[in-house]
DNA sequence: CCGCCGATCTTT
DNA sequence: AAGATCGGCGGG
């Protein structure tokens, strides 16, 4: 398998270009590996459904910094979620990783998700596809194009990519006219149609 | 298959 | 007091 390295101006762009070219590409541990088949854009301070919108805490900070590293937040006191910075450093802005197509460590997946009946429940949720990866706050802040990075984003050769669908993103109260999720829409993956 | 609800704790 | 979630449970 071929595999493109993907540069810095990648994720120098506003998250609503970053989120749909990021399907189909790997989201990658030591342990385990998929293929993204379902991402949100977040805006930074002038998404009222952003982390960010409030202005600089402690928990974004990594979100107002340099494009391409990973926000890790810790979510309904119990779960982890990963994201993707994207822009300038300053304006805030992420990608929401929500799902996954389990490609590599299946066997060490089961034994971390041991609550998913079936394979496609592995990675079929922003929190389920972390505690997959093995994924969690210690990653916070982990440069995803160095490949010595615990958490990498890989481009492998294209593959025919299902057809894309776009939607309003999910668990939000502000900002949810927004049509800012992108996910593939025959993947048995994805954490939920429409 | 679907909807409801509780878990659990950080952030506001 | 709410939250960028998940899974168990009960009903259809």
């Amino acid at each position: 398998m071929t595999v493109e390295a993907i540069g810095r101006s990648f994720f120098e762009r506003p998250p609503q270009e970053v989120a749909p070219d990021l399907l189909g590409m790997v989201l990658s541990t030591d342990s385990a590996a998929g293929r993204i088949v379902e991402v949100e854009a977040y805006d930074g301070f002038d998404d009222p459904g952003s982390h960010a919108y409030r202005g600089r805490t402690p928990r974004t900070e990594i979100m107002f910094g340099d494009p391409g590293f990973l926000y890790v937040y810790f979510s309904y006191g119990m779960h982890w979620c990963a994201n993707v910075v994207c822009r300038s450093s300053g304006e805030a802005a992420a990608v929401l990783v929500r799902a996954l197509a389990p490609e590599r460590g299946l066997e060490v997946m089961r034994d971390r998700r041991p609550a998913a009946r079936r394979d496609p429940d592995l990675c079929s949720g922003p929190a389920k596809l972390c505690a997959a990866l093995g994924i969690s706050g210690e990653h916070n802040g982990a440069d995803v194009l160095d490949d010595k990075s615990p958490v990498r984003l890989v481009a492998p050769a294209p593959i025919l990519l299902g057809e894309v669908a776009q939607s309003t993103r999910i668990g939000l109260s502000a900002g949810r006219e927004l049509r800012w999720r992108w996910y593939v829409s025959d993947d048995p993956n994805v954490s939920r149609r429409s």
